[in-house]
DNA sequence: TTGTAGGCGTTATCAC
DNA sequence: GTGATAACGCCTACAA
C-alpha cells in the first residue's frame, strides 16, 4: 500500500521484477509482446508497490490528453447540467472523459481556466463564455486547442458553435401571450450584457412590433443575475406597480426566474395564471414540477451537449474540419401557469 | 496566431528572441531576474509564437498539479453543486482550481474517474461515493492521492470524511410531523442502498419508536431514484392507496423527490399541508421557491465544501495530518408545507 | 545577468 | 522476447 512513497514509477517496478523497464512498458501497452510468467510477475510488481501510471509523462509524450472540459456559466443552474450530460455522453463513446468547470459568469476566472485547461492540453474545450465575443477564445482556439462555444452563435465564422435561436424563443414566449390576450407584459431579465438576454429580449419585442401593440406596453424588469432570488425580487417590484399599469403576464429571461416570481406571485396571495400569467425559458425539470406547472421556452439540452462534442472532436481529430455554427430551434411548451 | 503549430516550446521562443532556453524560463518564473529589455524581447516572443506552458512537463518536474477533483454522485442535483459552490470558494484561497466529474451513481464512472484523477497526480480527491466502504476508495489513499469522503461517514478512521448525522436528520423530520400530530406517515426514498437515505430512514424509525407509535404506522415507500420524477411516481402510489389508510404526511429523502410529490399532490386535486404534509431533505434553494414552500432539513452545504477542501489540502501538504471525520448537525427548517 | 546540463516518468526504436 | 537509449518540455542548480 505504500503510502508514503513519493511516487512509484516504471523504473521502480521493474528492478522489484528484476527486469527491464523496457518490459515493463511492454507489458502495460503492449502484452502480447511479453510471455506470460514474465508479464504476471511484472504485474505482480505493480500491485505489490502500488503503481499509478504517471499521466502528466504519458501526455509529455504524447502530446495530448484524453480530456474534454466544459467551462460552464453557473453549475448551479440545472440548464448546464444538462448540456453537461448530453456532452458526457458523447464524449464517453469517444473515450473521453469530461471535467465541468464554473466559471461562475465571472470573466476574470472564465479565463485563468482556459488558460489552465490550454496547458492541460486537453483534447478540446467547451464553453459557454461570459462573453462570446470575447478576444481570449478565439486565442485558445488560434493556439492549438479546439474550442467550442455553447448555446451562444458566433458573429465571426472562425470558431464553432452549438446554439438555439434565442431571438426566436423570444418571440415564441411573446408570442404565445398574445394569443392568449394579453397587451401589458413585463419582460423580466438582466443584466443585459448577457447575450442571451439581450436576444431573448429583442425576440421579445419584435413580436410585439408585429403584433402592432405600443412599445411602452411592453416593460423592461432587469435583474442582477438569472436566480430564483432575483426572480422574487423582480415580483415584489411587479407587485408594487399600481394594479392599473401593472402587466397581468410576465416573459421571464429563464426557469429561475420563473420559478422565484412564480413563488412571490403566489406567496402574496395571487393567482398564476388569473392574476398573473408567467412563462419561463429553458424549461429544465423543475418548471413542469412546479406547483404551477410553468410555461416554457425549451431548448434541446442534450442535444446542444451531444452536437457540440462532436463538433469538438471533429475539430481535434478531422484535418479537414471546418468551422461550422449549429443552430438549434426552441419550442414553447405551454402548460397551467399561462392556461389556466 | 499559428493556429497550425505543434506545440510551441520554451526552446522555440528562445530561438525567436536570441535567447537561452534558460533565460525563458526565467522570464516565466523569476522575472527580477532578467533585465527589462530582455524580458520584453521574450515576452514579445511568447506572443508572436502563442506560446502556452506545458503543464504535463511542469508537472512531471514538480510532482503534483494545482488542481482538485470533487466527484459528485449526481450533477444536476442542486445540493452536489451546492458543496461545489463550498469546495471552489476555499480551494481558490489555496491557489487550486476546481474539477468537477459526474459519477452519476455509477460505480463503474467512479472508478474510472478515481483512475483517471490518480494518474493525473491532482492535488486531492474529494468524493461523494456510491459506497463508501468500497475498497479503491482506501487504495487511492494509499497511493498517496490525499481523498476526503464527502456526505458519508466512515467506518474506519483510515479516511478523511465530512458528514452531516443523517440519522438525527431523520429524527428531526419525523418529530416534527409527529408534534404536529401525524400518526400515519410514510417515508419516501431509495434505493437502500444509498446510505444517506438508509440512515434518514433509520432516524425515522428511531423518532417513531421513541414516540411510542406503532411501526405498521410508518410506511416505507421505496423509489428507485432519488428524482422529481420518482417523487411524482411516489404520489401516485400514495394516492392509490384506500383513504383510511393513506398518511397525511410524508417524510422524503431528498427534495427532488418532495417536489415531485408535491407536484403530483396539488395536480391531482388535494391540498398540502392540509390533505398531505410533505417534509424534504437538503433544502435546496428550489425547497423554499416551491409554490407550497416546502419544509426541509438542512444541510450546511458550503461548509461542508469548505471543510472537505481544508482537510484535503491538509493531507496533502502537512506531514503530520492525522484523519478526521467530521460531522456537522442538521437542522429543521420549517415552512407552509407542514405548518398550512 | 545569462547560458548549460541533467532529470522528472513514459514510450518507442532499435539492437540483441 | 527482452533491454538499453533517446526524446517529450520544463525547471533548477550551477557555471560563466
Amino acid at each position: 500500500m505504500n503510502a508514503a512513497s513519493r511516487s512509484v514509477s516504471v523504473k521502480d517496478v521493474a528492478a522489484r521484477a528484476g527486469v527491464s523497464l523496457g518490459t515493463v512498458s511492454n507489458v502495460l501497452n503492449r502484452p502480447d509482446r511479453v510471455s506470460d510468467p514474465t508479464r504476471v510477475k511484472v504485474e505482480t510488481a505493480m500491485r505489490e508497490l502500488g503503481f499509478v501510471r504517471n499521466e502528466s509523462a504519458r501526455q509529455l509524450r504524447a502530446g495530448h490528453s484524453r480530456v474534454v472540459a466544459y467551462v460552464v456559466l453557473d453549475a448551479a443552474n440545472p440548464f448546464f447540467t444538462d448540456v453537461a450530460q448530453g456532452v458526457e455522453l458523447s464524449a464517453g463513446l469517444a473515450d473521453l472523459w469530461l471535467f465541468i468547470c464554473n466559471s461562475n459568469n465571472d470573466a476574470e476566472r472564465e479565463r485563468a481556466y482556459l488558460d489552465l485547461l490550454q496547458q492541460q492540453r486537453v483534447q478540446g474545450i467547451l464553453i459557454t463564455p461570459v462573453d462570446p465575443d470575447a478576444e481570449h477564445l478565439r486565442e485558445v482556439a488560434g493556439r492549438g486547442t479546439p474550442l467550442v462555444v455553447v448555446d451562444r452563435t458566433q458573429q465571426g465564422l472562425d470558431l464553432c458553435s452549438v446554439a438555439v435561436d434565442d431571438v426566436l424563443g423570444g418571440r415564441l414566449a411573446v408570442e404565445h401571450l398574445i394569443d392568449r390576450g394579453h397587451t401589458q407584459v413585463a419582460f423580466i431579465g438582466g443584466p443585459l450584457s448577457i447575450g442571451q438576454v439581450r436576444d431573448r429580449w429583442q425576440g421579445a419585442q419584435q413580436a410585439w412590433a408585429d403584433a402592432g401593440l405600443p412599445p411602452e406596453s411592453l416593460h423592461l424588469i432587469t435583474t442582477s443575475a438569472l436566480t430564483v432570488v432575483e426572480g422574487r425580487g423582480a415580483g415584489e417590484r411587479l407587485s408594487g406597480l399600481p394594479s392599473r399599469r401593472r402587466p397581468m403576464a410576465a416573459f421571464c429571461a429563464n426557469d429561475l426566474l420563473a420559478l422565484g416570481l412564480l413563488q412571490q406571485t403566489i406567496g402574496s396571495g395571487r393567482r398564476v395564471p388569473d392574476d398573473l400569467a408567467i412563462v419561463g425559458y429553458d424549461d429544465i425539470e423543475f418548471a413542469s414540477a412546479a406547483a404551477v406547472p410553468l410555461t416554457s421556452v425549451r431548448q434541446p439540452r442534450h442535444e446542444l451537449g451531444r452536437t457540440a462534442t462532436e463538433l469538438v472532436i471533429d475539430e481535434a481529430t478531422n484535418p479537414a474540419h471546418t468551422h461550422t455554427q449549429v443552430t438549434f430551434t426552441p419550442e414553447l411548451i405551454a402548460r397551467t401557469s399561462t392556461l389556466g
